[in-house]
DNA sequence: ATGTGTGTCACCGACACAATTACAGTTATA
DNA sequence: TATAACTGTAATTGTGTCGGTGACACACAT
């Protein structure tokens, strides 16, 4: 199951620019602290943007800002923008309907798998960006890599 | 974040065991109903055996049985007897050490994570094999294919 | 005008998963 | 006991996804 670190990476990109509040950051600062390509933070950016959680300020002197106040922003509402397959997913191909078992598994199984990703959802709702920059800060003054 | 479709394949195939109690299903009719190649069957019947879920009769006229009962057979028992790897992944190269953000942010979110999968696990403990195969054969009489 | 930075595309390598083939080992049964 | 029917496992292949990388057009501050 190789799983995606987009969402721990836009969490880490996006408290970096609630602790640097109001100047923008460049992608070649928060690459360095991912320790990643800055097309890589660049293209998860881009979907944070698109959820209208980031701007970005072009040209010289420019980067990164959030759109909206951390605090309004929830960790679930990160997870969604950049992480878009399903969390169980099913038979490659279709069971065979031939079958009971086939015919049926995957209408009876989805109820019991919908309630466990709300339930997993519904832990991430409840932390904002501006908790986990909070949690950060207090462990040090911030101070943007050279 | 897409898991790996064994969790659901095996759910599948202790539903089939559980309503064919006590006869001996064979790999390739359990891959028959999955839609999927018999080693397949056998490389995940190998997992669940392990986990002391299913048991093997050798030889002609041979498969697969339960081990257990269905009813003690926790959806999350089978998820964590095929499902290996951690659900949300980190920073595949460690993040860097030099920016406060870089140094923190893994020890902040995890408490955040752990809770989330446990929510998630919780639901899952909740249902077992045998209300799997009850819902199924509620909708039909079992037939296996030929 | 120039330099700085974003946005996006295309490509590559690594890796996990599933499918498939092959074959050794076990057991019912004829 | 010989044979056929299964499982268990190793090895190989195909495929999809993710992350890393370079290239380049576009936007903007100065």
């Amino acid at each position: 199951m190789p799983t995606s670190t987009r969402f721990v990476v836009a969490v880490h990109t996006l408290a970096i620019l609630a602790i640097n509040e109001g100047r923008p950051v460049r992608s070649e600062d928060l690459a360095f602290s991912v320790n990643t390509n800055p097309t890589v933070i660049r293209s998860l950016l881009s979907g944070l943007a698109d959820a209208g959680f980031t701007t970005a300020q072009l040209g010289a002197g420019g980067g990164a800002l959030l759109a909206k106040k951390p605090s309004h922003i929830a960790l679930l509402d990160v997870y969604r923008a950049v992480e878009d397959s399903e969390l169980f997913s099913m038979h490659r191909s279709p069971p065979n309907s031939v079958c009971l078992v086939g015919r049926n598994i995957q209408n009876v199984l989805r109820p019991t798998l919908d309630k466990a990703q709300a339930a997993l959802e519904a832990e991430l709702a409840q932390v904002t960006v501006a908790d986990i920059a909070a949690d950060i800060a207090q462990r040090g003054d911030f101070r943007m890599p050279s």
